[in-house]
DNA sequence: CGCAAGCATTCTGTATGCAGAATTTAGTTT
DNA sequence: AAACTAAATTCTGCATACAGAATGCTTGCG
């Protein structure tokens, strides 16, 4: 049903980040995966303590991989480990919210300005397509796709910067947040706010100006918190 | 001798980070302490396939919380798993180290400026001992006491912006380069420019001059970068 | 002499078993 | 009735065992 075993691990696409060209799928990594989505979607709730044996046994796999599997994901910091107590889903502060927006936003801000240096046309005409994409969803008022391509694109900027150390921090602090985001809680009246700040993104990259669309990454993340902090 | 079974995971004290306040040491961490470490100090060499069994051997313990550290150390970076071929200790090309540099500035600017705002005069004090006795090791033209200090004074300006994703990122990045640095490769001709840098970030944060502060942080990760780039 | 195929060995990946710590529950005492 | 203690249960942490993949070696053939 919902919880497929995993020992034909399929449909596991997450559409965070591919490690390597075609990283040939492991059992560990749709665990990770999986576990991942779980805890992002809400399904594990921030301060649960995660059983090994239930957790085990719904996934279909043994302890020891799943046992891996949440040492991973402690190093990402979504689960935390406590010595003879096992792992916990980590609970994020409205403090670290913040503190992460802040440093997310200053990391796309680099990425904007590197971007702007490295990207060919191709590249920034790809994010366009994006961009275009993501405005007909917000046309139609259709959130869950809207919300997908926008961390498409945040995810593009960062590639296109071409630095993977800053693609990879970059990434971590995204997962955090994600589970935050997926809420959904930007209201509507904000919601124009935000699109406006991505037309300005988008003219910026495309014109290669890179103060400007450092400033504007930067500014995006800062309103960001704006729109969420109450929601939290 | 130099390997001391970890049955009693004792004297593994990693100026790393400390995670929690007294966070009790489990077998885990000190497994992960441990390889981490190895990995810095080259001897496990970049590159060189981790064989489980013989490390596991060497370190006294069994496979299973081995291949669980290696998970973890390898969600840092530190090593990359080959599904079906185990781990590999990770090499870092030119490119990663200035990328890594390049972000670290950046973080370590966007800490710089947190300080000003968030250290309390307690705190700053703190660091100006640090460097202080940084500048004794250096007159003596002590090296390896110098470069501990050194990394103590950025990893308490990252302190000082208490904030825990900020740090925890910049954490990460700064393990991957320990590994470059720990070789030494600064000459001494410009060992005296990094030292010239440092007293002006420390009279920054004394008068906390956020965009000063900010700015010398950013700029000495660059020069870092131009006083290694050679010997890499 | 070089190359390929098949076999033997080694190593990884996963499951299971066992010991000890942690937690819960029941019982006793104040 | 509340609190403390002790026993029982559950869960984690680690080691070991086993299956399958990967690697290296040997042998046979071109």
């Amino acid at each position: 049903m919902d919880h497929p075993t995993l020992s034909s691990p399929a449909a596991l696409t997450s559409d965070t980040e591919e490690r390597g060209p075609i990283a040939r799928l492991s059992l560990h990594d749709a665990i990770v995966a999986r576990v991942r989505d779980m805890i992002i979607e809400g399904e594990l709730a921030p301060g649960t303590r995660i059983h090994e044996g239930n957790l085990g046994a719904r996934l279909g796999v043994s302890r020891t991989p799943l046992r891996e599997a949440l040492k991973f994901l402690a190093s990402e910091g979504l689960v935390e480990l406590s010595p003879g107590r096992g792992a916990v889903v980590r609970q994020f502060s409205p403090k670290d919210v913040q503190d992460s927006l802040i440093v997310l936003g200053n990391l796309e801000g680099l990425a904007g300005r590197l971007a702007c240096e490295n990207a060919t046309d191709a590249d920034i005409q790809e994010v366009r397509q994006l961009h275009d994409q993501m405005m007909e969803m917000y046309a139609k008022r259709d959130r869950l796709p809207y919300f997908k391509l926008n961390q498409n694109i945040h995810s593009a900027i960062l590639r296109l910067s071409k630095n993977e150390a800053l693609a990879y921090v970059h990434g971590i602090l995204q997962a955090r947040l994600r589970r935050i985001r997926y809420i959904g809680n930007e209201g509507p009246e904000k919601w124009a706010g935000a699109v406006a700040e991505h037309e300005e993104m988008i003219a910026a990259l495309e014109s290669r100006d890179a103060d400007r669309l450092s400033q504007v990454l930067t500014a995006h993340m800062a309103r960001t918190w704006e729109r969420v902090r109450n929601a939290i």
